[in-house]
DNA sequence: CGCGTCTATCTGAATTCAAGATAGGAATTG
DNA sequence: CAATTCCTATCTTGAATTCAGATAGACGCG
């Protein structure tokens, strides 16, 4: 068993049929009978059943499948470590959920850039269920999501761990001063972990009822918070001169609801690239240096 | 890249020498050298330098060959999937120590051949540091060992979760009549986790200067306290019928050595064949019934 | 310098692989 | 029911690769 009799298993699995991938393979259909009776017969199973109108895999096959893919990553692994000699180069493609990308990521990909001239990173922005996803099919190298995340195949590092306070315009001395009826819950997206916190402390302070505002971007946000529009929810390390230029007002939070945690995850069985290492370093100085909570 | 080279790869990276590697390889030294330049034009980088008396690794060699070793073990795991159908077979290499051996291997063992009757079975009895090592390197399937274990490259699944009694002859009261300079602590292994533990504990009462008792076997430790010749340390849930029957006598433990874990750690990346599978589900239904606490 | 040990290269034979041609089986269709 | 179509299996031939052996060259050692 060769990782090319795989790669030709892997494709013929792919397409239920030998034509199609052959011509993927760019080779002819008689090549992958070939191959893959051999693989068979060295096996001494059955891989397919041979239908009329394609290949179907056996539960040998079924089973064979997997294995065959990860053969083919642990490959790629071993030809990227050849080429990695310690300097971050080349691409890096990471995602993150909105909020950390509007809270942090400016700071991070600066420091980082500055750190790492010769790495093209791209930052995808999706919700963390759609990164986890992404990260899970190797799309990604790894992205920002919030924490917790338990997955066999994951590996997460707590990146930030904050705590959060809900912002009012200056003249809100409490949150129980809040008009349900005037003032707009302002987040980033709907449904958004910072939202669905909001409505949930802000429930537990008896207030209810007050509708979503959604702004793109944070200064467009504390400004509106600030000119008494409604209230938002933002952790406490990035609002410090804000709050003491008196522009808005926080108010603390308790209970399971008052910290949010930021995790950077990534496969588990996925290649460390010096890029990724140089960068998951300097997104945790950058951490440890920006959130002074 | 292709597998075969890769094995090739390793055979001279681990005999430093193409001759030597060729031995091993059953094939000629010209060919080796023939393969280690075409693997080594198509990375673009050389693995090897050459000296008079044989080859040594490149930074880029070495950062290969533990990828290398992925490879194999990912084709090992791949032909095992597939001769794997699902019902329990074949060879099944697992460690413990001793006291878990003692206590319950037996037990798990019985329940296991009945239910896989076509698993050749074996266990090997070391400490749980040369169990975690030998785990490490592949050389057992998983072992079971005191918790808690972390490591990146191991699972560990908890399978028994126990509360700690110290026992003594019936007779002793309280463990502060415990004569110290009569009474000796009768352990399995001399430095194993429950000479220390109860060693902790007894000094936590008070008690120190015990001599050491080391026998091999539980049932002539028990006899031994029985007899009143001292105290020992074990799992309440496999003392029951001895206290009833007035043998022994239990005394409860507070504090953090007062419960034992017992894990079956694995490789993270190790394959899951059906016997270990059938085998952790075995434990568990053991482990549900027999401790009752 | 001769010897032993190592890698590099060359060469012809053996093996394997690629591509095309062909056959056969099973649905589909007119 | 025959023609068609889409699929896999097999055979053949030439190309490519791999193998084993022979030989050359580099280096250290006594």
């Amino acid at each position: 068993m060769d990782a090319r009799d795989l790669k030709v298993f892997e494709a013929v699995a792919r397409h239920a049929g030998m034509n199609r991938a052959a011509l993927e393979l760019n080779t002819v259909q008689s090549n992958v009978t070939t191959r893959i009776r051999l693989l068979e017969s060295e096996l001494g199973t059955t891989l397919f059943e041979r239908h009329t109108k394609g290949m179907k895999l056996t539960p040998a096959g079924a089973r064979l499948l997997p294995h065959a893919f990860e053969v083919r990553t642990a490959l790629e692994n071993a030809r990227r470590a050849v080429m990695d000699d310690g300097t971050p180069r080349g691409p890096l493609n990471i995602g993150s959920r909105k909020s950390t990308a509007a809270l942090h990521l400016t700071g991070m990909v600066a420091s980082f850039i500055e750190a790492a001239p010769q790495v093209d990173i791209s930052v995808r922005i999706e919700t963390s269920s759609v990164l986890l996803d992404m990260v899970l099919e190797r799309k990604l190298e790894g992205a920002f999501v919030a924490g917790p995340v338990e997955h066999p195949d994951l590996v997460g590092d707590v990146i930030f761990d904050e705590e959060l306070v809900v912002l009012t315009g200056p003249d809100v001395a409490d949150l129980a001063h809040i008009d349900p009826a005037r003032a707009k819950m302002i987040v980033l997206g709907k449904g958004s972990f910072y939202h669905q916190h909001l409505e949930s402390i802000l429930t537990q302070h008896g207030i209810k009822g007050l509708r979503l505002l959604e702004l793109g971007t944070l200064e467009v946000i504390v400004g509106c918070v600030s000119a008494g529009l409604g209230v938002t929810l933002l952790p406490k390390g990035v609002i410090g001169p804000l709050q003491r230029e008196g522009k808005v007002r926080a108010h603390n939070v308790a209970g399971p609801d008052c910290r949010v945690q930021t995790l950077f995850v990534r496969r588990r069985d996925g290649f460390m690239s010096s890029a990724l290492s140089a960068f998951l370093d300097s997104s945790r100085r950058y951490a440890a240096s920006a959130t002074i909570n």
